[in-house]
DNA sequence: TGTACATCAGTGAACGCGCGTTCACTGATGTAC
DNA sequence: TGTACATCAGTGAACGCGCGTTCACTGATGTAC
């Protein structure tokens, strides 16, 4: 299983000296997707911004879009790795709902935090290309799941009458939350309320535990 | 005030003709968007599609932007109107807070199912061109300011101790939800779960009550 | 240790495709007398 | 009511720009003997 994914879009490497190369146009895209759309990225830039040239491009990459493509790869086999970890339930043992919960959000939300052009960039693409959007709602799914089984295995600490339709809903309700966030909100940040993450954090969190109906008569923890 | 804003982006037409031609492109790029992507709707199909020219195109439009600007301007002004009545306290005289909150989100859902392949061509426009951002920024602010008024002067049915800032977190988490769902899940609804709009109104309503901490203990209404 | 050869890696100018835009021309509508 | 003229509206082939992709060539690395 390696990363075998990857050999789809990559012409492997032979010498250290072109695995570098690759490398260096890999992050140069990124460093670029940060600042504008994937389309008003030329080949060219990329290139000319890992100190590379058009040719090598095309000696590791069949098209642009392989790029980008391994780039995505890159992403959700990260992504998916740290995900797994908060789907653990074993990880949760000794922890209240409530710290569970603002735990999880948490780390979704410095998730979307980090690396905003290269997620905006994907999302966007998202949009209309099957491919991505299947990958992509994996992804979105993976998370969604560990959250419900966490609300489940604690389905005694919860009023509402359907824990894992509502568990559901509430996963996804911070998922869009952050994903329209880091396509709208997150680059002009001139907004002169404190919207920052930590504070996004904690409301989505008592959102989703009003709405879950967590005992509200046992705040022994927070 | 008339329609000034429009002529911005349209040579003005002096023929009922050039109107009624006007008019099919706009009409034709529209069922067009719902399909593909703007960058992927050219303008010689958008002229075959209303049933005219290339050069009857640009004999009213300055570019092909200027379509776009001229529906975005039609959207907004459209979606101003409807959203001012939801604006308007008057109108919940007699609704209990739930009531009204459930009505003023249900209200939103439609919206966001209604021409979503405009909707969607508009938001993702919105993501890099900072002209569209602006106009799309003082939509959403209205729509929620109008929901932020609303909580306000129903303070005391509400728990919450900052029911403005409450309110206006509520309020993005709705709109945020809808714009990722127009972006994201509204095209391949094969989902076989029920998250249709009645499902997501009410799912909605409960979470936003829920977070506001209207008081659950007098739920005579819904 | 040195030489010959094969393969890998890199360069950047030139190519070519797609699509927005222009433009020379034809037809329709309106107005003046 | 009819005719002449001006302006508006519409047509679609041709243009041209931008950008992804190719390719002929040079340089670097590795291997065999």
């Amino acid at each position: 299983m390696t990363t075998a994914p990857q050999l789809e879009w990559i012409r492997p490497p032979q010498q250290a000296r072109s695995r570098a190369t690759l490398d260096r146009l890999l992050d140069a895209a990124e460093v670029l997707l940060g600042e504008k759309a994937w389309e008003d990225v030329g080949v060219a830039d990329i290139a000319r911004r890992a100190g590379s040239s058009v040719g090598a491009f095309y000696a590791r990459f069949r098209d642009k879009d392989a790029l980008l493509n391994t780039l995505f790869e890159r992403f959700v086999a990260e992504a998916q790795a740290t995900t797994a970890g908060t789907a653990d339930l074993e990880r949760w043992r000794g922890f209240s709902v409530s710290g569970a919960v603002q735990a999880i959000i948490g780390f979704r939300v410095s998730v979307h935090g980090d690396r905003v052009g290269l997620l905006r960039a994907f999302l966007l693409r998202t949009v209309y290309d099957r491919s991505f959007q299947e990958r992509m709602e994996r992804l979105v799914r993976q998370s969604n799941d560990g959250f419900v089984a966490l609300i489940i295995s604690r389905r005694r600490e919860i009023l509402h009458p359907e824990p894992a339709i509502a568990a559901e809903f509430a996963s996804q309700m911070v998922t869009n939350f952050l994903q329209s966030r880091v396509l709208f909100y997150e680059s002009g940040d001139v907004s002169g309320r404190p919207w920052n993450a930590e504070r996004i954090t904690t409301e989505l969190t008592h959102a989703c535990l009003a709405y879950l109906g967590v005992f509200p008569e046992s705040p022994r923890d927070m």
